[in-house]
DNA sequence: CTGCAAAATGATACCGGTACCATTTTTGCA
DNA sequence: TGCAAAAATGGTACCGGTATCATTTTGCAG
C-alpha cells in the first residue's frame, strides 16, 4: 500500500490514453458540451482505466461554482437541528451538491468566522440559522452575491430568502392557549435569550399573549437558561422558590420543559393539576413521557427541504419573488397542559 | 446591491496595494514564510482595505490540501450520530478544518459515491462510520493515501485507524446482565442488520451470551427492522404474537426498546414485573421515561474527539502505531431491567 | 566601513481543470 | 454529389493561489 508515489492521473492523462484533447475529454466526463457518443465511450474507458478522480478544487477555480452548500447551525443538541440537516442533505444530493457544517454556538463571531471560511471556499450558497448575524456578517453576505437563506425564523426582511416559522406566533398561542385554559400565573423558561432570535420572539410573543388577556408580565416568572435538560429543572425550582403563585409555565423547548416536568415531579406537584407545564418543538420524547407533552410542532423536514429547494432555484437562476416563506407550526395538545 | 459587477480582489490585487510580489502578499497572510512584521503589516492592512477574501480552492489546487475533513454518517436520526458529529467538529475547530458531510443512509453504493466525491474534493481525511464497505470503495480509500478513520465499531483490521466500542462485547454484557437475571426467554430487537456492522455485532453478542448460559438461541425470537419508535412498538407485538414465553428483550437502540416499552404498557404487561427491557445507547430520554430504560451507555463525545485526535495527529506527520482504539461501554442499570 | 551569512523578497512556473474562440469534421438537404 | 450549416474537436490562456529557486536586503562581526 505505502508505495503511492504513483501521482494521480488528471484529465490530461486520460486525453492521452483515448486520444483526445484534454478539453473534449473534459467535455466527455460530464455529459454537457456536446461530444460524440463514441468519443465519450473512449474517454469514459480511459478514465476507468487510469482510475481518473477529477480535482474539484481545480474545477471550482476555473468554473467559479464549488457544488457546496455551506449550513451553519447553532449547534447539533436540538434534534430539530440534526433532522433540518439531513432533510436539507437528502433534498440535495441528487442535484450533486455537498453540505458544508458549521456550528457556530449562538456566537456572532463565530458565526462570522465561518461565514469567512464558507465564502473562501466559494460555497455556491449559504444557509444561516435565524436574522442575528453581526454587522460584519451582514455585509459579507450582501456582497458576496451568491443565494443565502435563512431559517427556522420568519423576517420582514431577510437577508436573501428566508424559511422558516413565526416563532413570536407559535409562543403566543401557546400562551393564549394557557391562558384560555384559565391560567394567570404563567412563567416562561427561555434559552439563552443572547443572540437567539427564536428565543427572543418566544419571550415576546409570550408577553404580547399576556397583556391580550389583561394579566401583567412579571419578570420574576422569567427565566433564561442554557438550553439544557437540568437547566430546566433548576429554572423551575427556581420559579417555584419565588415564592409566587404558580400555575403554567411554558418553556421554549422540549428539553427545558421535560426538566421542569421532572422537577415537578421531585417535588410531588401534579402536572396537569397543579400546575400546567408546555413546551416547544416536539420533540419525539414528548410524546412519550408521562404525562405527555403539550408542545409545539414544527415542521422540521419541511423546513429543510424548503431550504434546499429555494438553494436549487435560485442557483438554477429562477429568481423567485417570494422571499419569505412561512412553514407554519401546530399546537400539539396533550397531557401536560 | 444587485450591481456586484467588481470582481473580488485576488491576492496580487493585495500585493499591488502593499507594494509586495503577489508572493510576499501569500506568505504574509497566512503567517507562514518569514516576513518583516511592516510588510505583513503593509499587506494585512490592503487586504482589509480591498475586503480580500482568499480563495481556497485556488490554494487546494496549489497546495493539494484542502482543509477539509470529510464525515460519513448512516443518517442523523439517532442522536449519537449527531453528537458525534459536533464533538468531531468542536475539536477540529481551532486547527482550521471544516466539515464536508455525507449521509449514507447504510447504503454501501451511496457511501461509494459520497467517498468518490469526498476524494475529488481532495479532503484532507476521511471519516466513515463502521467497517461494512463495498469492495470499491475499500478500493478508493486504500489508494487514496490519506487519513481514514472507522468509527463506532472496533474492527481487528481497519482501513486506517478505528475508533469506536465493541458491539459484540456490549451486547453479550447486556444479555449476560439479563440471564444473570434469570431471564432465559429473550427477544432480540434489531435494527436493518443489512450492511450495519453494528446490529450485526449486537445480534451476534446476544447469541453468544445466550449460548454460554445455555439457552438454546431461538431465531423466532429475533427481529429485524428499520431504527424507528413505531418499528419497535411492532417487533414487540410480533415477538409476544410468537406464542412462546418471553421474559426480557433487548432492543439494539433506545428508540426501539422505547417503542417496545409502549407496546408492553398498550398490553397490560409490567415493565420489569412481567418482561424486561434494555436498549442500547442510553439516549438523554432513557432515563427520563417511566421505567427509566436500563441501556448501555456509548462515549459519543469522546469517540468524536478521539476521531479529530487520531486525525489531526495522522495530518501533522505524527506516526502512530496505535490503530485501534476502543474507547469502551458501560452497562446502565435503570429500572426497566 | 567591509564582508558575509541569514533573512526577506521576487520571477517564473505550475497545480488541474475549463472558457473562449478557431478549426475541422459531420450532417442534412438541394 | 456538393455545399452550407451544425456539430465536434482542439489550441491557448486563464482561474488564483503557492513551490522553487534566484536575487536582493539586512544584520552584525571584524
Amino acid at each position: 500500500m505505502r508505495p503511492r508515489s504513483d501521482k494521480r492521473a488528471t484529465i490530461r492523462d486520460v486525453a492521452k490514453v483515448a486520444g483526445v484533447s484534454p478539453i473534449t475529454a473534459s467535455r466527455a466526463m460530464q455529459n454537457s458540451g456536446k461530444v460524440r457518443p463514441g468519443t465519450r465511450q473512449k474517454v469514459v474507458e480511459a478514465a476507468r482505466q487510469l482510475d481518473y478522480i477529477p480535482n474539484l478544487a481545480a474545477g471550482t477555480l476555473a468554473t467559479n461554482a464549488s457544488h457546496l452548500v455551506a449550513v451553519i447551525l447553532p449547534n447539533m443538541s436540538n434534534s430539530i437541528f440534526a433532522d433540518t440537516l439531513q432533510s436539507i442533505s437528502d433534498s440535495l444530493r441528487d442535484s450533486g451538491y455537498q453540505l458544508l457544517v458549521g456550528y457556530s454556538d449562538n456566537s456572532p463571531e463565530l458565526e462570522e468566522s465561518l461565514v469567512r471560511t464558507f465564502l473562501s471556499r466559494r460555497a455556491d450558497a449559504i444557509v444561516l440559522t435565524g436574522h442575528m448575524h453581526s454587522e460584519q456578517t451582514n455585509a459579507l453576505l450582501k456582497s458576496a452575491d451568491i443565494p443565502i437563506v435563512e431559517m427556522w425564523s420568519v423576517s420582514q426582511d431577510p437577508l436573501g430568502a428566508c424559511v422558516g416559522i413565526s416563532n413570536f406566533d407559535a409562543a403566543y398561542s401557546m400562551t393564549d392557549y394557557l391562558c384560555r385554559k384559565g391560567h394567570r400565573n404563567i412563567g416562561f423558561i427561555g434559552g439563552l435569550l443572547e443572540n437567539n432570535d427564536r428565543t427572543q420572539s418566544r419571550l415576546e410573543g409570550y408577553r404580547a399573549a399576556l397583556r391580550d388577556h389583561g394579566v401583567p408580565v412579571d419578570d420574576q416568572l422569567t427565566r433564561d437558561v442554557p438550553f439544557e435538560f437540568e437547566d430546566g429543572s433548576l429554572a423551575m425550582r427556581e420559579l417555584l422558590a419565588v415564592g409566587k403563585k404558580l400555575d403554567a409555565v411554558f418553556a421554549a423547548s422540549d428539553i427545558l420543559a421535560l426538566g421542569a416536568l421532572l422537577e415537578c415531579n421531585r417535588q410531588n406537584l401534579q402536572v396537569p393539576g397543579d400546575i400546567a407545564v408546555a413546551g416547544f418543538d416536539d420533540e419525539r420524547l414528548a410524546s412519550l413521557i408521562k404525562p405527555s407533552l403539550t408542545t409545539i410542532g414544527v415542521p422540521r423536514r419541511a423546513i429543510g427541504e424548503k431550504v434546499a429547494s429555494v438553494v436549487l432555484s435560485a442557483l438554477q437562476g429562477e429568481a423567485d419573488n417570494q422571499r419569505v416563506f412561512d412553514m407554519g407550526f401546530s399546537l400539539v395538545e396533550r397531557e401536560s397542559a
